[in-house]
DNA sequence: CCGTATCCCTTAAGATACTG
DNA sequence: CAGTATCTTAAGGGATACGG
């Protein structure tokens, strides 16, 4: 399946894959989801390095593609929650073996 | 191990793996390797839309990463093969669910 | 509190031409 | 063949300020 002559077949559905979760930032928030639902200022503090407008960007992009859900809570002051769709846990495989593959990475490369 | 509380620690390893496949290029130019060792103007003709420039800058981060291996014949034209090393199939596990993801994706977003 | 808007600078990427 | 050089355009990303 990976192993083809010529690639085009499979690279189409990875090529579907990267475009979603492409970035150095969506796969951590989603990470950072996997646990429970967070609002906005706690995703931002809890993904290190990310700022405001970025966060905002990605969690709009992972809205559209369904791998997260935002919530507003109907308070007096503007309550968000936003939180990990079923479709959005369904990464988790991939991230499991990204998880290992970058363990593995450090021993081979950097250690 | 992808679902505690407050994340920091998984997310070192996905966010070294992150580092390293980032971009749209790397991934399908390691499919495009992973059936056999190929010359450079062989991968640009079928990983659809990358630049020389782009192509050439994402073999060296590769081969710096130890995912691929750059070869020069010593034959009067220039010739250089490049294939994927171990390493780099080690990251047959994280395509394949990728793979399936992707697929799995169109179904929920797209289709 | 939860973002959005704007400004501004830096990096990434695309097109095309060219060299050892 | 295997790239580099150069030039231009698009996107990324930080800082700050402001609106609901």
């Amino acid at each position: 399946m990976l192993t083809d002559d010529g690639c085009p077949k499979n690279m189409l559905a990875i090529k579907d894959a990267i475009e979603v979760i492409d970035g150095k930032w969506k796969l951590l928030i989603l990470i950072c989801l996997s646990a429970e639902s967070k609002r906005f200022n706690q995703v931002a503090k809890e993904v290190e390095g990310i700022s405001d407008k970025m966060l905002s960007k990605e969690l709009k992009a992972l809205e559209l593609n369904k791998l997260v859900k935002r919530d507003v809570a109907d308070t007096s002051a503007a309550t968000v929650e936003y939180s990990i769709t079923e479709h959005g846990k369904s990464l988790g495989k991939v991230m499991k073996e990204l998880y290992k593959w970058g363990l593995e990475h450090r021993k081979v490369v950097i250690g």
